[in-house]
DNA sequence: GTGAGGCCCCTTTTT
DNA sequence: GGGGCCTCAC
């Protein structure tokens, strides 16, 4: 076993040798949190403090966990099968799996991913006929995923009024479907979990007491319900050992609560928090860089990071005056940079929303550069690939509705609206699923039902006993997908796809024998997963990030957001643009602007030699062409570090009609801003009527603070919201 | 019942 | 710019 601990410094050794104690180690970005977090399991396992069966690490993406499992698959001498590695959601798709009975879970249930579930969530809106523009369903689904993460299940929620009462009820009858269905969303699979720990007490036993040694990446990301759920998990002889970043806290706008960190240091005793601040990825002028722009925000616990390293280059600040010419200028720098020597995949170029890489990916293409877009619609997430996935999860489980629906008359097989309707009239009478009232069906779509129950039926006959690549492919030949695409016009990329999908099969089993990640031959816990139920909840829980082109040298494109964690020699960011980052969406939410800031601070982090700062005068959003004014971040970071490739962006001379003159960032305090008045009587088009409660800003900068009544408090940008007084 | 065409909506980030 | 949903003609 390689444990390299003469490489740590001081205050990295200290952790990764700490003892028998709850540790919460605050590590700045490249402060080595991972390489510390892989080295203290390694630790843990050669000084005999536990048995790989006895430690649970979890990580809140699938790209950390994947980097974890293969550095320590490095370190160790062992597989380290059977350990306890991976995502909150996958850890506990592993538990229900094993304990399904007692979880009251079918044997082999489904997951929704978020498309199914807003299928699932639209079609019992329409079964209880709830008016959709009062009520949207993705209102509603968004509801009910933010209950369960505050682990609150329908009859928990007191209702203050009838609208919630009445998205209350809603929530019981969509768990009331999933159950019927036998499939469980993504927030399901944790509240599950956790009920399951919490209503168990032998089977909470038994996994305190295994599992001696609790570690978890991104501690600031964590929500309500994951920490209640570790906090339930752990045991009395159980150590938790919690990493995290609060200045890389970036997913509050799903939940994620940094105040965990400072309930567990107060909850755990915890009695030294372990600082991690010499950082050993950027140069100087980078670092100085996002300590600068961090330093805006108020709410920090503070830490500041320094490096050994030289300054390096100053920041490169480029403006162009349209996207197109945004991405031009990366392209043909991207081309510089390989000039240089430097490897395409060591290169990244970042952006704040997934809209931004068309444009991106043109001028790359046109330029011949290798690239590869990580995110957007995910492989698992295609139409087609959904198709398959829905035809091969009738052969696992044909009550799963949603499936049965999307592809009961698809390809088209003379079953349209009518008879549907006829058979969840049938259904709902019953009290069963569709797949149960088929054969109930007469009229003129009984034949072409027939058949289809037929076809599904003997699907599961004919691949009982194949394995998982085979049983794909079979499913897939049968299906008639390919022949109806064939007939398609665009349907030669589909059909690859679908190619694609026999291949994901083969490639799962693979791992699946070599890791045990996904536990398809059962663990050393005994959980016997069906590789088909396996394949299908590694399709949902992991969208299918590294499919093709791995391992071939390109271009690295990818929002902010997943590329956290990550770090390249040369960074571009682009669309540093008001509107644009910070996201005009996200201002409106509390504390919204200092998320963006943390992102900011996540993305400058990302670089450890060069980095770029691009925005463009005016983008094509929507198909509309907007004007945006450079992003305040840039104006945060100290001018002596960057170096302007373009003219510096001069504020425009103040309007004729006398608009108020741009100002430099900081609030004025001010008894009305962008012409409304504290006191007034205002109308939001979401929010309804609300009342001024505060202004400051002038401008564009101008903000409000709204009283909403039921709908709350907000502070709204006033160039953003689209208030009217009243 | 099917498919084409048109309209309207959105559009942040992820498991 | 594009996807979902509706309407209309066959």
């Amino acid at each position: 076993m390689s444990l390299r601990l003469e490489h740590l410094n001081a205050e990295q050794l200290a952790a990764v040798t700490a003892g028998d104690e709850h540790m919460l180690v605050l590590a700045g970005a490249g402060s080595g949190k991972t390489r510390v977090l892989t080295t203290r399991i390694a630790w843990l396992l050669k000084s005999g403090k536990v048995s790989p069966g006895g430690l649970l690490a979890v990580t809140f993406t699938n790209k950390a966990a994947r980097e974890m499992f293969t550095r320590l698959a490095a370190m160790l001498p062992v597989n380290p099968r059977g350990m306890w590695v991976g995502t909150f959601h996958g850890l506990a798709n592993r538990m229900l799996r094993a304990h399904h009975r007692e979880a009251g879970l079918p044997r082999e249930f489904q997951i929704l991913d978020t498309q199914d579930q807003l299928a699932a969530v639209k079609r019992l809106a329409r079964s209880m006929s709830v008016d959709e523009d009062r009520l949207p369903p993705r209102a509603l689904q968004y509801f009910i995923n933010a209950r369960k993460e505050e682990g609150l299940r329908a009859a928990d929620i007191q209702a203050p009024d009838e609208a919630t009462r009445r998205q209350v009820e809603l929530y019981a009858a969509y768990d009331e479907q999933c159950r019927r269905e036998g499939v469980s969303d993504f927030a399901e699979l944790l509240l599950r979990s956790y009920e399951l720990l919490m209503r168990n007490e032998p089977l909470r036993e038994h996994y305190g007491a295994r599992f001696r040694h609790i570690l978890v990446d991104e501690f600031q990301d964590t929500n309500r319900l994951q920490y209640r759920w570790l906090k339930l998990l752990a045991g009395e002889a159980s150590r938790i050992f919690a990493v995290g970043d609060d200045d890389q806290s970036i997913y509050s706008f799903r939940g994620a609560n940094v105040g965990n960190m400072a309930d567990f240091e107060r909850e755990f005793r915890v009695a030294k928090v372990a600082r991690l601040e010499q950082n050993y990825r950027s140069q100087g002028n980078i670092l100085d860089a996002a300590n600068a722009l961090i330093a805006h925000n108020r709410n920090r616990l503070g830490k500041n990071l320094w490096t050994a390293d030289g300054a390096g280059e100053p920041l490169r600040v480029f403006e162009g005056e349209s996207d197109s010419e945004e991405a031009r200028f990366i392209a043909e720098e991207v081309k510089a940079l390989q000039r240089e020597g430097l490897k395409l995949a060591c290169i990244a170029v970042l952006y704040r929303s997934n809209a931004q890489s068309r444009v991106i990916e043109h001028a790359l293409f046109g330029a011949g550069i290798a690239y590869r877009v990580y995110g957007g619609l995910r492989f698992f997430e295609r139409a087609e690939v959904k198709h398959a996935l829905a035809y091969l999860r009738l052969v696992a489980t044909p009550e799963d509705d949603n499936a049965l629906l999307r592809v009961l008359n698809f390809p088209p097989r003379g079953i349209g609206a009518r008879s549907l309707e006829g058979l969840q009239d049938a259904a709902k009478a019953r009290g069963s699923s569709l797949w149960a009232a088929l054969d109930g069906l007469t009229g003129r779509a009984a034949a072409p039902v027939a058949a289809f129950r037929g076809l599904i039926r003997s699907l599961q006959e004919q691949t009982a006993t194949l394995p998982l690549p085979e049983k794909v492919e079979h499913v897939l030949s049968r299906s008639g997908l390919i022949e109806h695409y064939k007939n398609e016009r665009e349907g030669t990329d589909r059909i690859e796809n679908l190619g694609e999908l026999v291949n994901a099969a083969a490639v799962f089993s693979q791992e699946d024998r070599s890791t045990g990640l996904a536990s398809g031959e059962g663990d050393e816990d005994g959980v016997v997963m069906d590789p088909l139920t396996a394949f299908l909840a590694h399709a949902a829980l992991e969208a299918g990030e590294h499919q093709a082109g791995e391992g071939q040298d390109a271009l690295q494109m990818m929002t902010v957001h997943s590329a956290k964690g990550l770090e390249f020699e040369a960074v571009f960011i682009c669309g540093l643009e008001k509107g644009l980052f910070p996201h005009e969406q996200a201002l409106l939410q509390k504390d919204g602007l200092e998320e963006e800031r943390r992102l900011a601070y996540v993305a400058i982090t990302r670089a450890r030699q060069r980095l770029y700062l691009c925005h463009a005068q005016t983008r094509l959003l929507h198909g509309q062409r907007r004007y945006n004014l450079p992003s305040r971040f840039l104006q945060e970071i100290p001018e002596g570090l960057m170096k302007w490739l373009t003219p510096r962006y001069a504020p425009p001379a103040p309007m004729a009609f006398g608009a108020a003159p741009k100002k430099a960032p900081g609030f004025a305090k001010a008894r009305e801003a962008g012409g409304f008045r504290i006191g007034q009587n205002v109308i939001h088009a979401k929010f309804g009527p609300g009342v001024i409660l505060d202004a400051e800003g002038m401008g564009g900068e101008a903000r409000v603070q709204v009283n909403f009544g039921r709908g709350g408090i907000k502070w709204l940008a006033v160039a953003v919201a689209k208030l009217q007084a009243a």
